[in-house]
DNA sequence: CCGTGGTTCAAACGTTCGTTTTAATCATAT
DNA sequence: ATATGATTAAAACGAACGTTTGAACCACGG
């Protein structure tokens, strides 16, 4: 009958569920009955309120980069208005990308650290359709903030730029994911309180100068190339 | 009757086929049959040659981090053996660490870029069994680089180093893993011709230029913490 | 009160998974 | 050539997978 009314919190219950097993497990490691089972509902539920076990991992996603996307890109668009015109600092961008995102971490009702690791474990994920919804989440976004770092570093060619910024997203979707991943291969603790929003706030405190550095190193210099090594204006922009 | 003679190439047939599926796909996401289809060998071998799928994944990593252990092994052995016991740059550190990674992926012989983005991805899969494995086989070299670091930074808090440890490793996991994964994120190509042995010259031309940088970045200030934040601006050439 | 539509439920669907079995085939040493 | 042990082959195993079915359940407007 209704559409979108409060329904009872079956939904609710999956999707908390399924954002954590995901998480914990992984796409394809995570089967619709360990979902059903964690959330006690019953197993038909995911495909009655989701349709399937893909469009509810998309619905988790969903319903937490909707904040993400707006917070970053309102903390960009402030930027840019109290900048009047001026290119901002390498380091005020970071901080709207990096540091919404770590924020998110802080607060159990935007999916807290578990939502973090979940995001930071699958885009590594090598399902297709995993891929192109990313792709098609974070399309404007990015567009957006590497706009704005080719505005804010005009000197380091574009193509540059866009590598660091890879560079860094690898380095922090590593930092929270795999705060055990890791750990095992550095075979440290590494402290943290894994949960909690302290682990964000020093996450953030940490992470932030790493990925400063990295940005503003020396541009590398090849061994002996051809003509590239330009200055300014390769590759396309959409 | 042999236990060691040259066998016919099934089993490294297996172990290539393994290695490029489970790079594409996933330790999940790739069943036997798709490894023995495309090594166009029975379904039934793989279990005969390896016991079973876990162990399969065990052994595919195993030929390959062979080398790179010794190799990075020895690549440290070296520096130290010419410092006379003094200790090491950090850029020495990390072309010992990751330059050595890094060409691999130049030799097809040793598994070239597939074995690298294989490895990349590998690193986050959740499965227990691969972060038990991974544990085992990489603590002994991490702990010595560890090491090496901490002496070569002696200032530095060696939980800071631990944890940029951390971070280069996500980068450069990130950077050899998501050729494409973040591709369709950043939206754009990357150039970088994915496969042959320039791809990963290039690689480490940008890559460690950025490790370097984050390393050597200013130490985090905590809210209200201890005293430090001791080193100067960074941004310095190898 | 009944009926209606959104929701839950137990059960089963067909498929695919990793693994095992049993027999056939191959290579080699005597 | 024949025996022997290593390898390959085809077929089947039971379990688990995502999904579907059809009836039961519940709340609520008439």
């Amino acid at each position: 009958m209704n559409e979108n009314k409060t329904l009872p919190d079956t939904r609710e219950r999956i999707l908390d569920a399924a954002e954590r097993l995901f998480m914990e497990s992984g796409y394809e490691g995570t089967s619709m009955r360990m979902i059903t089972g964690e959330a006690e509902v019953n197993l038909a539920a995911v495909n009655y309120h989701f349709g399937s076990k893909e469009a509810l991992l998309r619905e988790v996603f969903r319903r937490r980069l909707a904040w993400l996307n707006r917070e970053r890109l309102a903390a960009l668009d402030e930027l840019e208005g109290k900048a009047a015109g001026e290119p901002l600092k390498p380091s005020a961008i970071l901080e709207a990308f990096f540091g919404t995102l770590l924020r998110m971490g802080t607060d159990e009702a935007l999916g807290g650290m578990t939502f973090l690791r979940l995001l930071g474990r699958t885009l590594t994920e090598p399902a297709d359709f995993i891929r192109t919804f990313f792709a098609g989440e974070y399309a404007e976004v990015i567009e957006r903030f590497k706009r704005a770092l080719f505005r804010s570093l005009p000197e380091v060619p574009q193509e540059e730029i866009i590598w660091r910024f890879h560079l860094m997203l690898g380095a922090v979707s590593y930092a929270i994911a795999g705060t055990d991943a890791l750990q095992v291969v550095t075979g440290c603790e590494l402290d943290l309180d894994n949960e909690g929003p302290n682990a964000a706030k020093q996450l953030a405190a940490r992470v932030m100068p790493f990925l400063l550095g990295g940005l503003r190193a020396p541009l590398p210099q090849f061994p002996a190339f051809e003509e590239q090594q330009n200055q300014s204006e390769p590759i396309k922009a959409a």
